[in-house]
RNA sequence: GGUCGCGUAGCUCAGCUGGAUAGAGCAUCUGCCUUCUAAGCAGACGGUCACAGGUUCGAAUCCUGUCGCGAUCACCA
């Protein structure tokens, strides 16, 4: 029972003994830092069952809390609001039982239903860009935190290696390329097919602009366009199982696949387990037909498909088109169908996919329910906003992309510089440097992105770049590396680790601070969970490490001559490292032990 | 036009189930490196919480409407 627990037990006897009156629950919040107390008990809401002066009733269960619980050490009322102030001895007692917690905050694995998280999920024409980085780092991001709050958790992505849009790099590399490969050209392959997407564009348009000028409709230009064309007939090639078309869509993608990889292990992102279209694009048919069956879906007199949601305030959607054809939410609902065939234990998934789908996502989740599965109750659609460029919009046909990678060593880079000009590694090798240099630019851009609500849209301005002062990742990275310093100087003994401050030790009210910032974290990693938000966690680290630092430039650590004080801050100092280390691990984001 | 989301300091963002005088960072200005790492700390300046109503002891937060920005309303994915 924590300690807020406590005190709404006594608050209600309190009211019970002196009103005849039971509450049904009692209203907290942490004492504003401009008053005294700890927390704060708002006696507004009681008026509603106890008649009364606001601020005499606060007094009267302030006296009984102060005589009755040992933890209230002293009270005052202002207007309806009840400062409690907790005894320095309640929180030495707390920060004593969690100290050598090793995984304070973190649930084990409790026995329930597995959650899928699926991000990710690219097209295999062309690079990973900035719209991916964010789309990966949450849902990386919420798996771990899902994981934390005890949930066991497969990572996935849908690859989307089939369709019209690797077909237009396949044909253009087929009649441009040279036989050019990665190895060939020294490029990722990712960018390798990148390039001939773009070069298909820009022939195509080429192509339309000839048919405008010698007087063909725009519209039908762009329909008739001789790329455009072959395109198509490739595309029904592969359909058909062609040798040829296949054997080049395999070595394409295979190319991808290879420079994907090398991106997701710089992001620091993996999966448990892939889908790929290809494999999964004619999934959901036969669903269609039971529902159809079941009263759910009806046809059309064309032989198409649908389902009406009017009822739910939706439209009509079409599920099979008139060809017998699938559509994209076919294919979703076969898909959802199929994982839990391949792992039973799913009891919820999460898809990480931008708000331009809100809409499909509400009708699919809503099919799901119609179809009865049970884990349709728990899916969960992980929105988030475009990333956009100052100039707009980006658009990979045009090439206005930021580049994944490219981004990542411009990071890197900038920290570099940075970290040069302060001059604090010099006896640092090459290769440590190096490594050090990456985990700041990532932890730069990593929180830069986590930190702002996922709903919102994210303006990135690459030439102001990201910072690296304030509310950062490089600025909380630096706090641990400070702590580590001090842990190295310390340099405690076992004996050290396990002794506790004594009662008659009374605490800085920095230190309790720290500790009130210290208990709410495991509070924070499972709000974080339910609402599947890293920027719970980023914003509570940066509240952490904001009063750390002005702990740490305030008192004296090392140099504290009480030996029971000094251990207890270098204790204290571990133990908000390890906070800030396992905050940070549930981002996706290392920390150096020096920079 | 229908639906969904967003609108908080010059800029980037916090603000949990309604609670005290709306909080940080950047930028600008003032102090602080002979002590544990100054990528830091302490402070100043900066607000009609888009606007208008409503609900109530009390609203940035909940409801309605208006405006602005974005997304979406395909037998595309």
């Amino acid at each position: 029972m924590n300690i807020q627990e406590v005190i709404e037990n006594k608050v209600i006897e309190a009211v019970a003994s002196m009103y005849d009156m039971t509450l049904p629950s009692v209203e907290f919040q942490p004492t504003r830092k401009d008053f005294e107390g700890d927390i704060t008990v708002v006696v507004f809401p009681m008026l509603r069952y106890i008649k009364g002066n606001p601020e005499q009733i606060g007094i009267q269960i302030g006296t009984y809390l102060e005589k009755e619980l040992n933890e209230v050490k002293e009270f005052n009322v202002i207007k309806g609001f009840l400062n409690l102030v907790i005894t320095d001895n309640y929180f030495k007692k707390f920060f004593n039982s969690i100290k050598n917690e090793e995984s304070y905050g973190r649930k084990p694995e409790q026995d329930r239903n597995a959650i899928l998280v699926e991000y990710s999920s690219p097209n295999t024409n062309k690079p990973l860009h900035l719209g991916h980085i964010r789309n990966n780092l949450l849902g990386y991001s919420v798996a771990e935190i899902l994981k934390a709050d005890g949930n066991r958790v497969y990572k996935t992505q849908i690859i989307n290696d089939r369709g019209i849009h690797i077909c237009k790099s396949m044909l253009a590399w087929q009649m441009f390329g040279n036989g050019e490969t990665p190895e060939s050209t020294g490029l990722k392959g990712d960018k390798l097919a990148g390039l001939y997407y773009v070069k298909f564009d820009k022939v195509y348009k080429e192509e339309v602009e000839k048919l405008v000028a010698a007087g063909k409709d725009k519209i039908k230009a762009e329909r008739e366009a001789p790329m455009l064309l072959k395109a198509q007939e490739m595309l029904r090639k592969w359909e058909a199982g062609d040798a040829e078309v296949v054997k080049l869509w395999k070595k394409m993608n295979s190319w991808v696949y290879a420079g994907f990889d090398e991106t997701y292990a710089n992001l620091g992102v993996n999966f448990d387990k892939l889908y790929y279209e290809s494999e999964t694009y004619l999934l959901g048919k036969d669903v269609i037909a039971e529902g159809i069956e079941n009263g759910i879906f009806y046809t059309k007199e064309d032989g198409s498909v649908w389902i009406d949601l009017t009822d739910e305030g939706l439209d009509e959607k079409i599920v099979l088109r008139a060809d017998g054809t699938a559509v994209y939410m076919t294919q979703d609902i076969g898909t959802a169908i199929q994982r839990v065939k391949d792992f039973p234990d799913i009891g919820g998934m999460v898809y990480t996919v931008g708000n331009e789908q809100d809409y499909h996502f509400k009708v699919l989740f809503l099919i799901l329910k119609k179809l009865g599965y049970s884990w349709a109750q728990h899916l969960y659609h992980l929105s988030y906003g475009m990333v956009d460029l100052p100039e707009g919009k980006m658009k990979s046909r045009e090439g206005t992309v930021v580049d994944a990678d490219d981004l990542i060593d411009e990071m890197t880079n900038t920290a570099a510089q940075i970290s040069e000009e302060l001059g604090k590694l010099d006896d640092y090798s090459e290769e440590e440097r190096k490594k050090l240099y990456r985990i700041i630019g990532l932890g730069a851009l990593k929180y830069y992105i986590l930190k702002v609500d996922p709903k919102k849209r994210i303006l990135f301005n690459p030439e102001e770049s990201v910072d690296f002062q304030g509310n950062t990742g490089p600025f909380i990275q630096y706090t641990y590396a400070r702590i580590q310093s001090i842990l190295r100087k310390a340099n405690l003994s076992a004996d050290d680790l396990v002794k506790k401050l004594g009662e008659s030790v009374g605490l800085h009210p920095k230190e309790k601070e720290l500790i009130k910032l210290l208990e709410i974290y495991p509070d924070t990693v499972k709000l974080a969970a339910e609402n599947y938000s890293p920027a719970l966690i980023a914003n509570y680290t940066y509240d952490l490490v904001k009063e750390f630092n002005s702990f740490y430039q305030q008192v004296s650590i090392l140099g504290e001559s009480e030996e029971e004080i000094r251990v207890f801050r270098v204790q204290l100092a571990k133990k908000v490292g390890e906070v800030i280390k396992s905050a940070f691990k549930l981002l996706g984001i290392e920390v150096p032990v020096r920079m």
